[in-house]
DNA sequence: CCCTGATTCGC
DNA sequence: GCGAATCAGG
């Protein structure tokens, strides 16, 4: 394959669009993310112009899960190379499963062996994250939903660096327990919960200041 | 381990 | 110019 003009005009567009160079690879084919990468560089559109140029807003949990994320922050001096931080990525959402039938805890419980987490709760805890219908987008909201019904319902001590450590339900109460699902790249969340969690500040008021 | 983009360098 | 291999990082 080469570099015909429409291939690299599709390049370029989903580059700007904010596609991975994987993604990019996939659908031009006959290359790869390095190939796609090579390119972009030779191009020299290494940074994506985009329309949606901004810095992320953390809207949610404080997990009770220690979370070093450190957001925001807009440096002062910044240099080309500096701030790139992941841009909005492409939602696919191909969630096919509209269970009517509700989900709950069917099966067998022989999970927690030796003790059981409960009543430990200090009265004035903060209030977990629980996404209520904030300010969030609906539809992400919705995706959310459908994905907790097939969350991996993982306790505390089951988390891992690449389990979703989005809390679910009342850690007062016995149905509490994490997402668990797969998490997406260094985030400390799943696709749906990353959604969630970091929303692109253009999404609400636009705070002139 | 999964993924991301960046760079190098033989072709 | 091309892109695999490698590097650097989340």
């Amino acid at each position: 394959m080469s570099w015909t003009d429409e291939r690299v005009d599709l390049l370029k567009k989903m580059w700007n669009e904010g596609h991975s160079a994987s993604t990019i690879a996939k659908e031009l084919g006959g290359v790869t993310r390095n190939a796609v990468i090579g390119k972009v560089h030779r191009l020299g559109l290494s940074n994506r112009n985009g329309p949606e140029t901004a810095a992320e807003a953390p809207a949610a949990p404080q997990a009770p899960v220690p979370e070093p994320e450190a957001p925001g922050t807009a440096a002062p001096v910044v240099d080309l190379a500096q701030v790139k931080a992941e841009r909005a990525k492409p939602k696919p959402a191909p969630e096919p499963a509209p269970e009517p039938a509700e989900t709950a805890a069917p099966v067998e419980e022989e999970a927690a062996p030796t003790y059981t987490p409960k009543p430990i709760i200090p009265a004035g805890q903060p209030l977990p994250p629980q996404p209520s219908a904030n300010e969030i987008d609906p539809e992400a909201l919705a995706t959310v939903r459908e994905v907790e019904k097939t969350a991996m319902k993982l306790s505390l001590l089951e988390l891992t660096e690449r389990t979703c450590k989005w809390p679910i339900g009342d850690p007062a109460t016995s149905d509490f327990w994490f997402c668990g699902l797969p998490v997406k790249a260094g985030k400390p969340y799943c696709e749906a919960h990353v959604s969630v969690a970091f929303q692109p500040m253009s999404t609400r008021r636009d705070r002139k200041r």
